[in-house]
DNA sequence: CGCTGTTTCGATAAGCTATAGAAAGTCTCG
DNA sequence: CGAGACTTTCTATAGCTTATCGAAACAGCG
């Protein structure tokens, strides 16, 4: 029950290979970061991880109790997709170009995390108690978007449509074009991250404005917060 | 060697808990679809499927040597939704509508499936050589897509944007959108079947029109279409 | 030098997929 | 009607996984 278990270089028994270099903690949840890349989350084993971060398999267990326990720390230090929708949320301005931003930020995203969306959500489901962060940040993003879309329909700029309906389809593209960046289907041709982005915020803003004329215009002006709200913030 | 295997009724050793009411193999696919419906694929053990089936748990592997053979043959009975999309191809007409068919039809197809387009697609993609239906099946839909869109541009009846991307795009819509149905993130409202492929369908080809005006008479037009092909095929 | 706390190790339980070989029937043919 | 072949199910077990338990090996401190 010690309460350590945060820096720890010196202290307790050695390794029979070699020494740490920094944190342990630190060190798993790098190389596991790695496999999970490689191989993904469930074709991973924590022998491996054990193996990569140079300790025995049920040494990984001191440092995180369960095999979801890294992922959970994994993506804890993955945030920063809200930020963008909190900042443009309440913003001034065209509410296309901030939706623009928004979905072309959180594509950006689900294609640079270490894991798949969907292998993911499904840990979090499994263990609902310890991922209800990941749950609040999805609908509050949800939320967030489709509020920009209900601001957009009041000034005009978007189509009649129901906002809710409307951020999970945006969303839902979102996921479903970040698996085809992540693992490209044979005979399929691939893409890069800025193409799913693009094509996922085009499409969707394409489905909403009253007229597609706008989209070069909404893109650019997009182009512009995106740049400006990641510098102020990062 | 047997190349028996097919009904097999009598024969054999007995079961120790009574003996089956038909085809044991036909049998354990239901009761194993059963179980993937409830449970998911991953989720399920062999022992679940046995228990049910009313064997032990290796008496399963005498009819399925692994276990994503049920699946693939859960997945060879589920064929037609490729059907739509040959039809709808080479017809007459306008290609608005004909995608509307076929994009409405495959999302209810994904909805109406016993299994998550994912989990299919993980357990494809791990059998690379059992599953080569499920690919050739996806990128002809693909390509079915692609043309529809094309001779949607050619006719003047879409925008002029990248046929490919644009079936990308569609198809990934379907299938993020199939995930809201199956497993409702918690604090988000539920949708049924035809509420996700109306919404997909219409999202999809609201971004693809040249004038959001046509929309509802798109719709209309794929209703009959998706009535007239469905009767004359099922 | 012994005591306490920290970290790692080895051994092992329980559950999973899959295999091997014996067992228990039916079927066929002389 | 009886011997052998064939079919189907069984028991037992190997090898992998996640996870737990208690002992072992070190540092620091009085």
């Amino acid at each position: 029950m010690g309460a350590a278990r945060t820096a720890g270089a010196t202290a307790g028994r050695p390794r029979l290979s070699g020494s740490a270099d920094g944190s342990p903690r630190q060190e798993i949840i790098r190389e596991a970061t790695a496999l999970f890349i490689a191989k993904g989350y469930a074709e991973t084993t924590m022998s491996e991880i054990a193996r990569s971060a140079g300790l025995r398999q049920s040494s990984v267990y001191y440092w995180f109790a369960r095999k979801e326990h890294i992922l959970q720390a994994l993506l804890e230090e993955n945030r920063g997709s809200l930020q963008m929708a909190q900042a443009l949320e309440p913003a001034s301005g065209p509410a296309a170009a901030r939706l623009y931003s928004v979905l072309h930020a959180d594509a950006v995203q689900l294609c640079a995390s270490p894991l798949d969306f969907y292998e993911f959500e499904r840990v979090a489901r499994s263990q609902p108690q310890n991922f209800g962060a990941f749950f609040e940040d999805y609908s509050e993003l949800h939320r967030l978007a489709a509020s920009i879309i209900r601001q957009g329909i009041d000034s005009g700029e978007l189509r009649g449509v129901d906002p809710e309906s409307a951020a999970t389809a945006a969303l839902s593209l979102n996921e479903g074009l970040q698996r085809h960046y992540r693992q490209p289907l044979p005979g399929l041709r691939t893409y890069t991250a800025d193409d799913i982005s693009t094509l996922s915020a085009d499409t969707t803003l394409a489905s909403l404005l009253r007229t597609t004329e706008a989209l070069p215009d909404v893109r650019a002006r997009a182009a512009e917060l995106t740049a400006a709200t990641g510098a102020t913030d990062s």
